[in-house]
DNA sequence: TCGCCAATCTGGTATATACCAGATTGTAAA
DNA sequence: TTTACAATCTGGTATATACCAGATTGGCGA
């Protein structure tokens, strides 16, 4: 039993000692923590008990797991502005990090129907479906899934798409989004999302929805980013219109 | 012990069980859950399962906890643009909501010296400081940190503040932001704010902060918003700004 | 009728223990 | 040297139990 002097739980107390190893940077990032079974020999608690202080670290972001192998030391959030659409990973790589794309699938789909209402398209016209995973220093921090009207971009899937979405958009079929409608929140991240980021289903996430329109109001791509809530920063610069 | 044919864990089949009465409308907007005690007898499982379960569903924003008093179903989320400022109440209200604001301190402080570096004037510069408290169906969603130079609106604190602030700032001082900066990201709530909410410590929030600028660049206010993660959305419209 | 306090209800914290399953590792066989 | 597999390490899930402290409630007394 640690110090009992204090009101402060237990498992608060010990989330404060290892909280302290990680900001002060005695532990660095991606550092693993030490096991379960050792921490609570450690502090002469039980795992349960060390597991309630892991569970509230990974909650503030300052720690996550990876099944079965371990704790580890969040890294500094990335900055992101989902406003712009200058390529990510220049964008990732501007801010000191390493980042990259890979494509999980790209297929012509039905429409899932909210697309089709958000974006002002018929419901079951064909659509592109294109889905990818995002890494930050060979970490994969969110799934993107990103629907495309191929009447805008015929002949996109021939195209890799490992590289900026929107840069081949704009070189090759000339497409410039005026506006952008953004939906953010935190969510649980479901089990296919969590199986490709590899994490446990239900860990909680950030949801960014993004719907891209031309100057007709017309829909050019719609995105949803599944986001671990620990990586990111969100920045958004507004310029005024006033209400 | 639950039915064992499956391999999914009981506390997930628990989980998904809770989650049916509250998806399917059985159990409605702030109802509260029967008690931990009695959830584990009848799904005959320990209590310390069914917090599992419990935990569960509070990480996904279907239901919250009111200290020791219980669990409740959550309501629906509202929208909210923080690159808009209209009313707060009366955005709320629109969506069929009530909304209520409360002061908590108004206070002239030293500026914070991120404040100070954010807002482009020099640290230690006495600031305006607001503390507020809102409401929405009388349930408290979060906490606004408000801070504004008082060169721009010299004896705003005698007037009443559980009002819109920009209307006030509008009509009285004349100012008008013409840019917004937004960073917004998933935290988890400490203790002062956790408390002004009522919920625990460490529970997850989504953490807002928004810097206004007039034409000059010049800060007009800079403002931190504290959310319970499952009580909005954010929605914000972009119009385009090319890179 | 109103106010206060005790009993009770509810979640919060903590111990001790057990077995399972995926990930990693070390060693022996090919 | 490389491969394959068994031992081991690590977190994941679950039971049983206990005591604490804030919140609510019900009843008694003024």
């Amino acid at each position: 039993m640690m110090n009992t002097m204090e009101k402060r739980p237990v498992y608060l107390r010990v989330r404060d000692e290892l909280a302290d190893k990680i900001v002060s940077g005695i532990w660095q990032a991606n550092e693993k923590l030490p096991a379960e079974r050792q921490l609570s020999e450690q502090f002469s608690i039980t795992r349960v008990t060390a597991r309630q202080a892991l569970v509230q670290l990974e909650a503030e972001g300052l720690i996550f797991r990876s099944n079965r192998r371990g704790w580890f030391v969040t890294p500094q959030r990335i900055n992101y502005d989902p406003s712009r659409d200058i390529g990510f990973v220049s964008y990732v790589e501007e801010q000191g990090f390493s980042a990259r794309t890979e494509t999980l699938s790209k297929t012509l789909v039905e429409v899932p129907d909210w697309v089709a209402d958000a974006g002002g398209i018929a419901r079951g016209t064909p659509v592109y479906e294109i889905l990818r995973r995002r890494y930050i220093n060979e970490r994969p921090c969110l799934i993107e899934k990103i629907y495309l009207n191929p009447k805008n971009c015929p002949g996109l899937l021939q195209h890799s798409l490992n590289q900026s979405l929107w840069h081949l958009l704009r070189t090759e079929y000339q497409l410039d989004p005026a506006e952008r409608d953004l939906e953010i929140y935190p969510q649980t991240l479901d089990a296919p999302v969590a199986e490709a980021l590899g994490v446990n289903t239900g860990s909680t996430g950030l949801y960014i929805r993004r719907v891209c329109r031309d100057q007709n109001g017309e829909f050019l791509e719609i995105d949803e980013e599944f986001w671990l809530h620990n990586a990111m920063k969100v920045v958004v610069q507004v310029s005024s219109k006033s209400l």
